[in-house]
DNA sequence: TATCCGATGATAATTATTATCATCTGATAG
DNA sequence: CTATCAGATGATAATAATTATCATCGGATA
């Protein structure tokens, strides 16, 4: 298992490419193309920080001053529902604590937020060898699986809203229950 | 690779075991062992939804009515310090969006909270067929690695408070440099 | 070009978390 | 057993992030 770390000049191809499509992406969504959207998700494809909302709103402001902090934080959350974009993880609303201090891993309602544990045997010595990370000195890992709960799924969950971390594992913008192994 | 959900019987003779430590762990850690410190880490201990603070406290207040909410907080906070606890994510301070769609994970350091993009070619394949858990539907999943960045760990790293998520891979309360496999 | 529904900006409200500070208490020494 | 003191706690204020509200605006379609 080799970790490689994701290197700029990909990434400047890929921003452009994701541009070109994007407003033919929205109209098939059925979203009015509006120049904030554009100018966001550009400011996003351009950062290689992983922005916050904020972060994004000062980027963007540069153009546009007049944008608001508001249509910031709503356009990333239809991003993410749209699949243009992601989370880096699900569980940011409030802080989660988990006593359990052996080795293990989560599976997360993206409605609810409803969390369990599961250990995933091999995994942690298959990576093991792998996790180095240039820059960085590794402490630990751990894997957020996300998904949908029985609950919210019969409910039709009217608890939590469902902004969405695509996941690695997930073909984007593909909807199915099984989940994908999405590997290049 | 073995996905299994953790059972709740073993739990509860886990959460025993940690309770019977829990005095000699907070001496050993130069701490004081209060009544609100050990009704924090049994509240802890004896759920099984990876609690948030004020759910704590909720579960505390049943016994000891005059617990502070705020007290919960640092309590949690002190619990991660000395490696009694854990965070379900080091990101739950903020949403931290991301245009890149192409399947990855991340490197995150525990301090700045500076994110970096990985692939590990492997992973995802391998972990394609293992994923799924019982109740739930999965959609996705992606690895949170913790690290330290080479600012910080140089600067001591004024910027941000550590709040640790000890990380699967990590053998409780050893604070090496390299990453632990550690399976059971 | 007119119409309309959804998008936006400004701002208030809410929620989670952290800071402050006076008071209290567990741990240690005597 | 009591005095002492550093650190813990409770109450509350302050901050930070996010969401809600609502009047107005502007893309998309006819």
């Amino acid at each position: 298992m080799r970790l490689t770390v994701v290197n700029d000049n990909r990434r400047a191809a890929y921003a452009r490419e994701r541009m070109a499509e994007f407003a033919a992406r929205c109209r098939a969504a059925g979203l009015p193309v509006t120049p904030q959207r554009t100018a966001i998700i550009e400011a996003l494809l351009d950062a290689t920080d992983h922005p916050r909302a904020e972060s994004i709103c000062a980027e963007v402001r540069r153009r546009h001053p007049h944008v608001s902090l508001a249509t910031v934080h709503r356009t990333l959350e239809t991003l993410c529902r749209i699949g243009e974009a992601r989370k880096v993880t699900t569980l940011h609303d409030s802080a989660r604590y988990d006593g359990n201090l052996r080795p293990h891993h989560h599976v997360v309602c993206v409605r609810c937020r409803r969390i369990r544990d599961v250990e995933i045997a091999g995994l942690d010595t298959a990576l093991g060898g792998a996790i180095r990370a240039p820059g960085f000195k590794p402490l630990g890992w751990s894997l957020e699986i996300q998904a949908v709960c029985d609950d919210c799924a019969n409910f039709g969950g009217r608890e939590g809203r469902s902004s969405g971390t695509g996941g690695v594992g997930r073909t984007p913008r593909n909807s199915n229950q099984t989940p994908q192994g999405a590997n290049e």
